[in-house]
DNA sequence: CCAGGTATGTAGCGACTGCTACGTTCGCTT
DNA sequence: AAGCGAACGTAGCAGTCGCTACATACCTGG
């Protein structure tokens, strides 16, 4: 027989994965130590073994999510490059709909609302994500656009905001001042 | 000797102001009764009496968050009439960045992140305060202005999204944003 | 071969959670 | 005066919280 590797070693990178998907369906607010060892298959003794504090623990998870949205974003970076901004903002709106990413912005206003208390981590995670958002959004400008920074600047700012008001129940109010804004095409 | 009311019955509309005061210090989210009660100056015995279930309490809290909401934005809703979109957008943001509306606001966005998560009662407060607010800004639109209602929708959005990414430490970008837009006085 | 550090399981600690059982005091009605 | 239900205090329950003490395993280096 080979060497058969019985047990793979636990550590930081692979526990993150795990705990990862944990948050994404049950939330971030609420997760407790016992829940989320159970979701990586181990004990909240290890958890606190690897990580030595649930804050630093939420604090590595923040960061390691923030580079898995980042990811997710290369992935989405298609070549497809639209023609306007309304277009741009039209493509976005629809892949932030995506049933798929739902989870993501459940969990994405968890993150908003810690950064605004100032939890540790969720100010950076926040940040890192938003300046991911900016930068793919810069290189999504169509060809000929006048001010590339500055228009990515402003489609990121009511795309955000057109996300909170989705999240509360208020899209069409969104939708609407988009069509106002000549920012959706008609 | 008068009748001396020695004790102001304990209602719940005597109890409700109290418990916002705490949250808005404290946060919605790890509120649990025995702080809120010593906050509010009973015991968690009392709140549970008074409003039968934690979660009816939380309901019942919201839904008096968000007149308090509208009734702060009717006091502010002052006779100035601002001259452009610019100038109405530039108007709100000052009033949203002072230092007296900051605990609003953090506690805003965790009622957000509850709305998204469907949790009971935030869905309705938030949409309450959202569609408070867009009654609001409508008044609020210039003279003149073409379309106050697309563009009372328009600035909503533009004006959530600027709050956001000002909660997460992004204000600058939307400041940008704002200002290649032309939504803000140059 | 065996000392020693790393990794892991089991139990449990004190604090806190939402909530309840029980008893008491009050104002009101009959 | 007797009764009665609402209003309230005290004590406590079962459960969960983050975290730790203790006892093992396990592999590695001398």
């Amino acid at each position: 027989m080979a060497d058969a590797p019985k047990k793979p070693p636990m550590t930081k990178d692979s526990l993150l994965p795990l705990l990862t998907a944990h948050v994404l369906s049950h939330g971030l607010g609420g997760a407790s130590l016992r829940p989320l060892a159970k979701a990586a298959g181990t004990s909240d003794r290890m958890l606190i073994y690897h990580f030595g504090t649930k804050e630093a623990l939420i604090v590595d998870l923040l960061g390691y999510i923030a580079k898995v949205y980042a990811a997710a974003l290369d992935a989405a970076m298609g070549s497809e490059r639209a023609a306007t901004r309304a277009d741009v903002v039209a493509s976005i709106l629809a892949h932030g709909d995506a049933p798929a990413m739902q989870p993501f912005m459940r969990l994405w206003w968890e993150i908003v609302a810690g950064a605004a208390r100032d939890l540790p981590g969720y100010q950076l995670a926040a940040q890192a994500m938003m300046g991911e958002l900016l930068g793919w959004l810069e290189g999504q400008m169509p060809a000929g656009d006048p001010d590339p920074q500055g228009g990515a600047r402003y489609l990121m700012t009511v795309i955000e905001g057109t996300a909170m008001l989705t999240a509360v129940g208020h899209g069409d109010t969104a939708q609407q001042g988009l069509l106002a804004g000549g920012l959706l095409p008609s």
